[in-house]
DNA sequence: GCCTTGACGGCAA
DNA sequence: GTTGCCGCCAAGG
């Protein structure tokens, strides 16, 4: 088992937390997970979730709000679609408007939320 | 084994 | 507000 499995599962169970008509941030999730500097990551780790598993992947966009893994779901016109039907504002075509949307993982709490998935090895390896 | 690419982010100019 | 550069780590050639 790669340690990439342990991080994407991390990064799934918290994509599955974002609530409907709201989108997070690469950096937010990877902030979460434990992972400062592993926002590049969560988007590795999000390639394989398009088609692969039931997760909102489309809620994810980058930190100016920008659709950038729009072509991994076909065309960027359907995961904005995906994003118009939850009612998600948009301030340009291909840019959410994250002063609006944007969701932190913590935001009803100090401190980072438990994660669905337990590691074994806890989070000091 | 080395180099390039990639759903990113932070910092400096 | 923009532009440019670096760091980060995994995958592919």
């Amino acid at each position: 088992m790669p340690a990439s499995a342990d991080f994407s599962a991390r990064v799934y169970a918290v994509v599955a937390r974002i609530p409907r008509g709201r989108v997070t941030t690469y950096g937010r999730i990877a902030r979460t997970i434990g992972d400062p500097r592993g926002a590049r990551m969560v988007g590795w780790a999000l390639m394989g979730a398009v088609g692969a598993v039931d997760l909102p992947a489309h809620r994810v966009v980058n930190r100016n709000g920008e659709l950038t893994g729009g072509w991994y779901f076909g065309h960027p016109d359907i995961m904005r679609a995906r994003l118009l039907e939850e009612g998600i504002p948009f301030s340009d075509d291909y840019t959410v408007d994250l002063r609006q949307c944007v969701w932190d993982p913590w935001e009803d709490g100090d401190e980072p939320p438990v994660l669905d998935v337990v590691s074994p090895l806890g989070p000091d390896g």
